[in-house]
Order: structure tokens, then sequence, then C-alpha cells
DNA sequence: CACCTGATTGTTTGCGCTCACAACACAGGT
DNA sequence: ACCTGTGTTGTGAGCGCAAACAATCAGGTG
């Protein structure tokens, strides 16, 4: 099991091994790069060499002689938040089957500086595409800039505006939360948004939005929140003190944790008085008191198709006419969330 | 703004730059890596061509020369929890500012083989160093059998075994939490405890075994947990079958909210009945029901440590006498952690 | 038997860069 | 006039690899 080895400084490289296998070094790049027209017996040869060398390719020549770095980029600007660590990870797991390095950029900041650095910085790495996991839609128009300088897509909501990607449809998700509490005999939904100018906060306002409209419901001004629960509690310590609130739909379940709190804090029960969704089903939403209806999002399975869409980019016979990506094949997929119910949500009380 | 640029399908070279601004592609490494003994006007000139070409240098040419990869890879295994998703983030930005990328392998399972392709495949990728997000005493201890082949770090515990690292002290933390239960006037805690074998949850379960110990107290078998919300339920439903529970440790604060919701569907009160402490602080920690009495982690500061030492060990004047890093520096940095008081936790009533 | 075909292997070249070394100019001291 | 030192620039080589091209050998074909 030791790596029996000599030890000498230097690593081995591939006329090493040739040597120690009798052939050319040729002939070790074929087998590593696993070439046709090398004869069985003098493979096993070369491997045998390999093995016995501990030898390993280097990628810093590879790459400089074949011009790709199998490296792709992601850049995350939350990536401490459940979602976008989500897919982080799924990402990761989609890129290295594919037989890609993933290398990180995360941003503290969303200014149109700090994209750039981050896209800078990436492509300095020689990436060969960038994931983006977008959230404002500012900085992806930031972005969106960057296109013609290398393959790149958005991973989260639906509709990254210039970037393709994958998205859950948030629009859709929202528009399952307020119809299910409007069946309950809900008169309306108030609506804990997350922050200004987030694509996804965006989406899933709209969806309560246009629910409420088509169904000649009253729409009362949403609350701004910022994700966090503590703007959660913000927001619900006034809904709480409006007596008419019988429903909230909140943008995310971190936020309707706050709901949950400042409604406990006021004495209004849930779901007995108020009812409460929330957005993403993390995984303490069951576990919550009381366990919180949500609208369920597949991160994993929107890092893989998000994946899915830059390597098509990346691997495609280099643009045809001209530039690629331009407008071409704007593609995107769109992942349904699930409305997941449980205790927080009920009937209203009259 | 626009980068006006011919966009030749090539990109520009070193060389490309040497000839636009007059002078040697020698002279233009020189101004490229900061060198001493260039003339400030011909500097000028450099920078300038470069610019006008917007030309990168071609990292791969770079480090196949330097034998230096300016990369270093995080090895992380829950990437999804939030202390190691906290910590995956606040490496990267160290990392950034100390001028290095990061590559990432988050694994999916703890077994011997993941670690082993994940070490490989960093090697693959010639980081100069590893930071690994440690969490199982088997996995460190696998890892460490790598440790001469690349500089490693364990970010978390606070003991990684054989590796180096920076840790909290989990030991305290549990120790100040456990302390507190029992100055609040309980006649003993009882104990959710993380995963066996994981480093942090060993040291928070020592630390309150210690301090029950040396008080004489009853050390009432422990409840292992997995760190998720829905084994907290389960230990708390446990628990709240039991008159004589009155304060419970938690190992986590997930598990610590699972708990609470099990307490309450029993209808035993917080912090009336039961005390409880949770070990974290997550952001949600002071918004729950009640808001939770944890333990503080700078989860942010840990990634900052750790990557210092590695940079420490990347850096080092490699090796004077023989294999690096064997006994010599075994150092490790320790965070102190926090006890943050919050509503869950009271005197018992009796 | 000369000739072509395809499978297998080897030789040469150059990717873009940094390093070691050489070359040159110009200062001051002898 | 010479040498010596110091700052500045240029020249040549080679990092480890894959691509292009060349060479060799076997087995057909007419």
């Amino acid at each position: 099991m030791p790596t029996a080895k000599p030890a000498t400084g230097a690593l081995p490289v591939m006329a090493d091994v040739a040597r120690l296998a009798g052939v050319s070094h040729q002939t070790v790049s074929r087998v590593l790069n696993d070439r046709p027209n090398v004869r069985r017996e003098t493979r096993e040869k070369v491997l045998a060499a390999i093995r016995e060398l501990d030898y390993r390719p280097n990628t810093a020549a590879r790459s400089l002689v074949t011009r790709r770095s199998q490296t792709l980029g992601v850049i995350s600007f939350d990536s401490t938040l459940y979602g976008p660590s989500q897919m982080l990870y799924s990402i990761e797991q989609a890129a290295r089957s594919a037989g890609y390095f993933i290398s990180i950029a995360s941003l503290r900041y969303q200014d149109v500086r700090s994209v750039r650095e981050a896209v800078d910085r990436l492509r300095d790495q020689a990436v060969e595409g960038i994931a983006v996991i977008a959230s404002k839609a500012s900085t992806v128009a930031a972005l969106a800039q960057h296109v013609g300088t290398v393959p790149m897509v958005a991973v989260g909501p639906t509709d990254p505006g210039a970037l393709s990607g994958a998205g859950v449809d948030n629009q859709a998700g929202a528009e399952a939360a307020v119809r299910y509490l409007l069946d309950l005999g809900h008169r309306t939904v108030h609506h804990v948004s997350g922050p200004a100018d987030w694509l996804d906060a965006n989406a899933r306002e709209a969806g309560w939005r246009g629910v409420l409209t088509d169904q000649g419901r009253e729409v009362v001004p949403s609350l701004r929140g910022d994700w966090s629960a503590r703007s959660g509690y913000e927001a619900g310590q006034r809904l709480a003190r409006d007596e008419s609130v019988t429903a909230v739909f909140c943008a995310n379940d971190h936020m309707a944790l706050g709901v949950l709190r400042a409604l406990h804090e006021a004495g209004r029960r849930v779901p007995e008085e108020v009812s409460v969704v929330g957005f993403d089903d993390i995984p303490e939403a069951a576990y919550l008191t009381p366990p919180l209806t949500t609208v369920r999002q597949d991160f994993a399975q929107l890092g893989r198709r998000g994946l899915e869409l830059l390597l098509q980019r990346v691997e495609a016979p280099a643009a045809p006419g001209g530039r690629e990506a331009s407008g071409a094949g704007h593609r995107a997929a769109i992942v349904a969330p699930e409305l997941v119910l449980r205790a927080s949500s009920g009937r209203p009380r009259s």
C-alpha cells in the first residue's frame, strides 16, 4: 500500500515513464489520452510504468499545448445562504463527473467592480466557462457584458435576463402558494418579499401579485425583507399588529421563521389565526413551531441542469459564423417547484 | 469603456506586447512580475501596451516554468451545512487576498476511497496546499497519510489529530454552556450529541461530560444525533417523556431546533420547564421560539486563521532537513467560542 | 512482385513563459 | 586612460506536454 518510490526530489515526467516502459514519450501520451492504435500489450506496459513511478501528468504543460484548462469557474455572491451553498455543491459534483475542475470566486458585494474583478480573476485562470449563482438583476446585467469573452450560464432564477441558465420557476411556485391559501378561504394574502432587485424576489412577488389580481383580491402592499430571519421578524411584528392579516406568504423560509417568531410573541396563533407559507424548504422547515408549509426547490437538480447547459456551450464546436453566444442558443432549463403542506397553514377562523 | 480590440482569433502573447512596446519579451516579464531594475519610463510603455492589447499572461505557461500553480485546494464534506459553508467562504476570501486561486473538492461520502480521490484530484491540479474542512476523526486520519505529499491543514475542530489546523475550542464552549446551566440551578444537564466519530461532536460531548463529572453531577447517557433538526426532534421526543429533564445541551443549533419542536409538541414549556442550549449561533437562532441560547463560533476567523497556517507551510523555505511537515511545526490556532444568552434557558422551577 | 492500406510507433516542433547569463551604458575612483 | 560596480536591457534555453509528420511493419491486391 505505501507508495514505494525513490523520492528523488524531482517528480517523474513523461520521459521517465517512456524510458521505463521502453517506448517513446509519445506513446505514453497516447495511452494517457486514450488514443486508439496502441497495442494492448504496449498500453499495459506503459500503465505499469505509470503506476510504478506514481507518475501524474503535468496539467500546466498539458493545458499550455492543448489550450484547455479543464477548469470551470463558479461565481457566487451569497455562498453562505442555504440555496446558493446547495447549488455550489451540486455544480461541483456535476463538474467533477464531467471531468472538470471547479474554481470559485465568491463575492461579498455585488457591485459592478466586484463582478468585473471576479470575471477577470477566473479568466486569468483560463477557465473554460463560468457558472453564476445569480441573484440580483443588476449583477446579471453586469455579468452579461462579459458573455462574449467566455461561456457563461446562470444558475438559480428562471429569467436571468441576458444570460442562459437553469432556474426554478419562482413565479409558478409563488402562484401555487398563494392559490392554495386563497382556496383555503383567506380573503387575501400578505407578502414578505425578498430584497428589491433580486431576481428570485421579484419573480415570487410577481407570482403573488398576479394571482391576487387575477382573482380580484385586494393587493395589500408587500413588506420588504432581506432574506434574513431578522427582517422576517420585523415584518412579522408589523403584520401581527394588523388584525385583518390571516395569511402571509414569505419569499423564503428564513423570513418565514422570523414571521412565526413575531406572531408568536404577539400572541397570534399559527395557523388558527394566521397562516404562514415560506419558500425553499430548508431542512429545518418541518421542525419549526409550527412546521412550515413551504415551496420546495430542487437545488441539486438546478446545479446539474445549469452545468449541463454550460458544458454544451463550452464543448460546442466553436462558433460557426462569428462570435458565439450572442443571440443564438438562449436556452433555459426550468425546474418546477413543489408546494409542501405542513401545519403552519390552514383555514381562516371565520 | 468597451475594450477596443481587433479580435483576431489568437490571444496576444508576451511577444506581442514586447513588440508593441519596443522592448524584449523579458522586459515585459519583468514588469509583470514587479521585478526591480526596470526604468519607470520603460515600465509605463509596457503597461500601456498591455492595456492596449488587453493582454493577460498565460497561467499555464507560467506555472509550467515556475512550478507553482498559485492554487490552493479545499476539501469539504458537508459544504451544505452552516458551519462548513461559512468556512469555505472565509477561506476563499483569505486565499484571494493572498493571491491564490481556490479549487474545491466536496465529497459526498467520507470513506477512505473518496478522500484519496479528492486528494489525487487536487494533486493532479498541482495545488500548492490543501485546506480540509475537517469533520470526522477517521477522515482526518485518512487525510493525514497524504500529508507528506502536499502541505495540508485542517479547519474546524481544535484537535484534528495528525493535522495542524485552526479550530474552535469546542470543549471550552461546551463547558461554558454546561456550567452556565448548572449555575442556574439545574441538577444535571442532558446532552444531544453529534454523530459518533465526529471531532466536534466528541469534543463537545467531552466538555459536557467533564463538567458534570467535575462537579459530581449525575452523568445521564447522551442521545446521539446526526446534526439534523430531524434527529434533534427525535431526541427531543424522548427527553420530553422524562419528567426529570430540566436542561438540555445540544451539540448544534439545528438539533436544538428539533428539540424545541419536540418539547413544544409534548407540552413542555421552554424555558420554564426545560432549558435548551445549542451550539453554532446560526443567524436564525435569535428568532426561534423561544430564541435560542447558544455557543457562538466565529467561522470567518477560523477560515482566515486556517489559511494563514496553510500559507506558512506552503511558503516555507522548502524543508531544511528532510521531508517536511512530519513532526516539525504541528501548530494549531485556537479560536475561543462565546456563550450567547437568550430566552431558551432559565432557572429550573422547583 | 511491386504496390497500396492501415495499424503501430517514433521524431520533431513549439505552446508561452521565466530563468540564467550576457551585453551594454554610465557612474566614480585610480 | 583604465578598471570596477551598478543599473538596465536583451538573448538563449528549456519547463512537460500534444500535434503534426515521418517511419516501420504487417497484410492484402492486382
